[in-house]
DNA sequence: TTGTAATTAATACATATGTATGTTAACATT
DNA sequence: AATGTTAACATACATATGTATTAATTACAA
């Protein structure tokens, strides 16, 4: 496989955002990413801007920006596979890592929209998870199960997958043959299991069907 | 009272970086804001940089670097003053206007800390309402009254100023000499009233010691 | 007025930075 | 072997962009 170096490349650019705010230059990407030509970085980023993950604009210093798909952290309807293969063909869409627009995300177009025959290599593939700042991915709730803890339906949680959760964390499980849902995590001596935050449901058991896929860090709401 | 051309430019710098999602050049600045020479905005640039407001890197092209107290929007703790004068004293710190991190803002030092004798000239006052974003500002919510919304005690609730709202907007009022709450606006024919959610509380009457101060666009809550 | 500081302007300069072009090596395909 | 494609390298070049310096203008206080 190659696009090692596009993958390497485009880190970089990543945290030379993040530290200094501004993208890098294209001698800076070279030093830093240690080639010894600028040419072989203006190779890949023609590249990357092909494959729809930077846009560059010409004949401006600095002029290299994100796109939303390199940035943004994806928008989960369900989560019906495994816990790193998440479903990334239900992507609702992206959202700033940032935040910016943490709207309803419009539905975008499915993930396998193909670029393929064109000759720009590697990466130009749908997104992985490896992609975005820290593996975060937003979902949003469906139903009311955890109204008392104050998550209530069409509310998007932010999840950093994990695979164990501390008592008391509120997590994104996946159980048996079902979507994803949020629950408490609930460990007693002998009993561990997923409470829901509504009187109208009951404790879920974990057991060998019942995958934690991650931890919600954050909730986030949006008025009309 | 001089600063208009730096408020000019700031207010240019942010919008550039908007859209552009890199900062602009000197001379890019210089057109937009209608100077006909460079070395005045080498000139505000540098008192802008001396206020605190950007930070420039010396030697780089697109060097700029909106500091947090230009780029983010306040974390007030309590707002006992009136509307437009919101309570700039009790600024817990700020959060990126992309949420980049909303976590509980550590105590920042007072507002008052001031820079005055030096030789730099306006704006490095106080900040100001008309300096973030949209005019946003974040308030801590203190309480339950709020939780059958799903708001609990310790969110942050993103407040868009405005001095009217519509039946069941959430919004934040001041009521007398009190501080502000967050309640729900009731209009029905005859009665407008700010309505709690949860039953251990009251509707709250609007009279003419009631104040819309602005509506609840966002709620956000971190888990540890 | 007179003087001093704040602001804007004009201009020359150094260099940071993107662009264009050609070469080479490795490797697959025919 | 011949051919083409990918990936990396080397280098020369144009210009975009920050810097330095000095002067002209305006504002304002004594």
């Amino acid at each position: 496989m190659a696009g090692n170096a596009q993958e390497k490349i485009l880190s970089f650019i990543r945290e030379y955002l993040d530290k200094h705010q501004t993208p890098p230059t294209l001698r800076e990407i070279q030093e830093h990413c240690g080639f010894s030509a600028i040419g072989t970085i203006q190779y890949h980023l023609k590249n990357l801007a092909h494959g729809g993950f930077i846009e560059v604009k010409p004949r401006l210093s600095r002029g290299i920006t994100l796109t939303n798909r390199t940035t943004g952290i994806p928008i989960i309807g369900t989560v019906p596979a495994g816990p790193a293969q998440l479903a990334f063909e239900q992507v609702e869409g992206y959202i700033s890592a940032l935040h910016e627009e943490m709207k309803p995300a419009p539905r975008t177009a499915s993930a396998g929209s193909p670029r393929s025959s064109s000759s720009t290599t590697s990466l130009a593939t749908p997104p992985n998870p490896a992609f975005d700042p820290r593996g975060l991915f937003a979902l949003r709730v469906k139903g009311d199960s955890m109204i008392d803890a104050g998550i209530l339906d069409g509310d998007l949680v932010i999840v950093r997958p994990q695979s164990s959760a501390k008592n008391g964390d509120i997590v994104v499980a996946r159980l048996a043959q079902e979507e994803a849902t949020v629950k408490r995590l609930v460990r007693k001596p002998g009993v561990i299991h997923l409470a829901p935050e509504n009187p109208k449901y009951r404790p879920i058991p974990v057991d060998e069907n019942t995958e934690i896929i991650g931890k919600v860090i954050r909730v986030v709401r949006h008025y009309s």
